[in-house]
DNA sequence: TCCCACTGAATGAGGATTCAGCCCTTACCG
DNA sequence: CGGTAAGGGCTGAATCCTCATTCAGTGGGA
């Protein structure tokens, strides 16, 4: 388990502080909000030296996710390994999602919500690390396919697509009403993961899905 | 079918021109990209004349997200009305949702996009119109769970976010890669719901789901 | 002494927002 | 009727404010 969030300390280097220090602000005044004096001030550097690491305050931002997606996807992969049958990877997967949420807020309410406000981020960046993450999703319901064991005429493409979408935005209530106490994401995770295994299973038996007359 | 988006004339009420014209602008530029200069050009008015009408930029953001919703909904209950069945109404629910960004090209761009950079949308506003669209869904699960059709295992709660999230990645995902023509629309809507409504179909026949040995 | 990582006050851009009139419409009056 | 005044919707150039970003200078180490 790679540390994904470490401490802001100051003995670290400094680039380091400042990404560090950046989530916790970011995740507390939202980008906008965040004043790069107000990163500096909590990084324990001055201004400018952020500018020495960073292009500009949504270079930061972007950092922040190459980073810390670098750290996932490897706790993903670490997870992920040795588990062959695609229900339980799948499963996995959802359970290491919202895992890494649970144990890091903060930068749970950078990813979720903070990232989706960089223009760039959304109309010119090309996430390749998300690109990977969501690879995974697809891949599971590729060899699950090819098992036989889900159903072949769904396109595993949109499928990645419509489980990551469910994933996320109960992430992201998650995000937003954590204070409010309404998310029990263990729940979460295995409900909407055993809908869509159900729902992808192969059922040769039933022509049509199960339907009340 | 209400009409949701309407022609910009000069003849129209300027509220009515603002709102449409912001449309467009924060389509083609995003939210902080579009100058109030650039809505009140293409609405053919004053830039002051936009704060007779609005509080703020942000304030004619948040009152296309309010109008528009109140059409939508509309055009919404109108096609669900008379259809009984919890599979077909998830069916038209879904229908309905993607026809409308279809239709609504700029809408749904500013709908997918550009209202969610909005900090206040996010963080402060009680997005009322969403809720109740939601809602929809949630009642549609409720009842077919009542009736017996659907397991009654399952918290409305969480599949009425997890289907919304599904059909809401899809549509971004249209959005964002419109231009470079990789979504059919169509098919992901029935896909979806397919999984959905055979991962949430009550078989009391198979204890387990029926998983490859 | 030289080097260079670092500092933080000063700068400047970029637009959102304002507001002092303008002018069109309507009402009233001679 | 023609003329005048009041009212209010509208205008758009000028203002103003906020930080992100810069860069001349500092000081600690080799």
């Amino acid at each position: 388990m790679a540390s994904v969030e470490s401490q802001s300390s100051s003995k670290q280097h400094k680039r380091t502080r400042i990404i560090d220090a950046s989530i916790e602000v970011f995740a507390e005044k939202g980008f906008r909000g965040a004043r790069i004096s107000d990163i500096a001030r909590k990084a324990e550097v001055a201004d400018g030296t952020i500018y020495l690491y960073f292009r500009n305050k949504e270079d930061v931002l972007l950092c922040i996710f190459e980073e810390k997606m670098e750290e996932i996807l490897a706790v993903l992969h670490a997870r992920l390994d040795g588990i062959e049958d695609p229900f339980e990877r799948l499963q996995a997967f959802a359970a290491t999602h919202f895992q890494l949420l649970r144990d890091h807020p903060a930068l749970a309410q950078v990813f979720q919500v903070e990232l989706r406000q960089s223009h760039r981020f959304l109309r010119e960046y090309r996430p390749e690390k998300l690109w990977q993450y969501l690879q995974v999703i697809e891949e599971i319901v590729r060899e699950g396919q090819e098992t036989g064991a889900l159903r072949a005429d769904l396109d595993p493409f949109l499928v990645k697509w419509a489980i990551f979408g469910a994933l996320d935005e109960l992430s992201i209530q998650w995000v937003l009403a954590r204070k409010r106490e309404r998310f029990n994401l263990d729940r979460a995770a295995s409900q909407v993961v055993e809908v869509f295994v159900g729902g992808m299973a192969n059922r040769s038996n039933t022509s049509k899905v199960g339907r009340k007359p």
